[in-house]
RNA sequence: GUCGAGGUAGCUCAACGGUGGAGCAGGCGUUUCAUAAGCGCCCGGUUGUGGGUUCGACUCCCACCCUCGACACCA
């Protein structure tokens, strides 16, 4: 049987999902839904990364013991599944996972048998004010931007570095090949930074009696693995590497499914990093764009993240679904407002779907002596292509156009009155309708896949909805 | 600053150099199978600005203005 392997990335637990993360989780399953209907065995992944400074510090400022934090996080993770109607056979990986943290340790030894990890000097700035090191990018004009009155202090340690300059003509070379990245405008930006730039090498440990949170290095217990490090392993250790080959190799390569903060991390480090390991790379990198909300970044500090259970809860799930399928555009930022889902919901969903299922519905319970005997409906052949280059939106746009011309149709043709004239042109009519609605039950199979069983189930046994589908809001 | 993408109807976006389109929103009309839904029509744009090439430019060239993204450990 032909399989497929794909995956989001694991969001970082210092905070509640938010509906960026949904927006992955969703597109993701919808791709992997396509890909069963296509006839594939699927692998579905997906988890919690839950190692690291950022995790320390909240679950001490929690008061919480960081098992006991990451556990609490790693549910409110997992049961996102039922609210965002994923695959019901999805996995979910957690980087504290025994055999997840055994991988982890095999990897940096199989890195390190390729002499790709060595020893350095690693310089941190550290602010005094926050009690906390900073990164250059926390950073602005060169100082904290909570304390800039004060300098701040540069601290040396020693930590291990991964060699990543030398990967550079490899991961060159890897890019190249077409496809590997959509869209390819993101391989575009690294590949010219590392023409222009070059690679450098990078810290992948941190010592352990400052931050003791994270997978420890073998051999050394002084130190624990950087958290990326130990995090992107997860894409091998979930199916099974090193431990259960036999898996391992029926599942890889991966299609990974990230946002556009991670172009570097996936496609560049990770690859270098299996390339180090002796693992073929990546089959394909899919980078989404973020979700703003009224035009402005969502961020915690800016109390403007929108929650998607708080929508699931209002609309369902199905609703949530068409939207992120709908109107974000699959690469670049798309904006959300509460108006424009409501909008959305109405036309496409109550006046749309909803709408054109109960209508037809009706005249098929009313007239027809028993339920339609479905001929292979044929779909759009544009459909699966919209697919096959993970252009969600199109495939839902299509739907949506198909829904207009069954309506056209509806005006066009009159079945209801048809029906009272000619009983027998009518009812052929009316079978002709059940059979379009069909389809499109069918093509709404990956997106809203709820929503396809209960139109499916009514054209079986051939009744109208007793409730609209997508009631209007 | 360097590199990249883009600025088209109120909103979101389409248009091989050949009379600027669609969806949503708004207005009018109309059908009754349907969720005050549907369908039709209308409204709506000197295509960022200024030059140039061309018989002809949203589309090519130049300049300028503006917006957005990338620029390494943001986990």
């Amino acid at each position: 049987m032909k399989t497929f392997y794909i995956t989001t990335t694991l969001p970082y637990v210092n905070a509640d999902p938010h509906i960026g993360f949904a927006f992955e989780l969703v597109s993701a399953d919808i791709i992997a839904r396509y890909k069963k209907l296509q006839g594939y065995e699927v692998f579905f992944n997906t988890g919690t990364d839950e190692h690291g400074t950022k995790v320390l510090q909240k679950a001490t400022e929690e008061g919480k013991d960081p098992q006991v934090y990451t556990d609490e996080y790693a549910e409110k993770f997992k049961q996102l599944k039922e609210p965002l109607g994923l695959l019901p056979d999805i996995h979910f990986i957690r980087t504290t996972d025994k055999q997840h943290v055994q991988a982890v340790q095999e990897f940096w030894k199989r890195c390190s048998a390729s002499g790709d990890i060595y020893k350095k000097n690693y310089r941190v700035q550290y602010c005094v004010g926050c009690e906390l090191e900073k990164t250059d990018s926390e950073l602005e004009n060169g100082r904290c931007p909570i304390h800039p009155n004060l300098t701040l202090q540069t601290i040396e340690e020693e930590n291990y570095f991964f060699r990543l300059s030398k990967y550079q003509e490899k991961l060159l070379a890897l890019f190249e090949r077409t496809g590997f990245m959509v869209p390819a405008f993101r391989l575009n930006e690294v590949r010219s930074l590392i023409k222009e730039k070059g690679l450098e090498d990078f810290s992948i440990s941190r010592l352990a009696s400052k931050m003791p949170w994270g997978v420890l290095v073998p051999g050394d217990s002084e130190h624990v693995m950087y958290v990326w490090f130990d995090a992107l392993v997860n894409y091998i250790s979930t199916i099974g590497w090193p431990s259960d080959m036999v898996t391992f190799e029926k599942w890889w390569p991966v299609v990974q499914f990230a946002g556009k903060d991670q172009v570097r991390q996936q496609a560049v480090m990770w690859q270098a990093m299996l390339m180090s390991a002796g693992i073929a790379p990546s089959k394909q990198i899919v980078i989404h764009g973020f979700i703003t909300n009224g035009g402005q970044k969502m961020s915690k500090s800016l109390g403007n993240v929108v929650d998607p259970l708080t929508l699931v809860k209002e609309y369902g799930t199905d609703a949530l679904r068409w939207y992120l399928a709908r109107h974000l555009h699959p690469f670049e930022d798309s904006d959300f407002t509460l108006e424009k889902f409501k909008e959305g919901y109405n036309a496409d969903l109550a006046n749309g779907i909803g709408n054109l299922t109960s209508r037809i519905m009706k005249m098929a319970a009313d007239n027809l002596s028993a339920p339609v005997t479905l001929p292979e409906s044929s779909i759009l052949k544009e459909f699966p292509e919209c697919f096959e280059r993970y252009e969600i939106q199109q495939s839902a746009m299509l739907i949506a156009s198909k829904v207009t011309s069954l309506d056209v149709r509806i005006q066009e043709t009159q079945p209801f009155k048809l029906v009272k004239q000619d009983k027998e042109k009518g009812i052929a009519l009316i079978q002709e309708l059940v059979g379009g609605l069909s389809g499109i039950a069918r093509m709404l199979e990956p997106i809203l896949p709820m929503t396809s069983k209960k139109i499916q189930m009514l054209v079986e046994t051939n009744r109208m909805p007793t409730e609209p589908l997508f009631p209007r809001k």
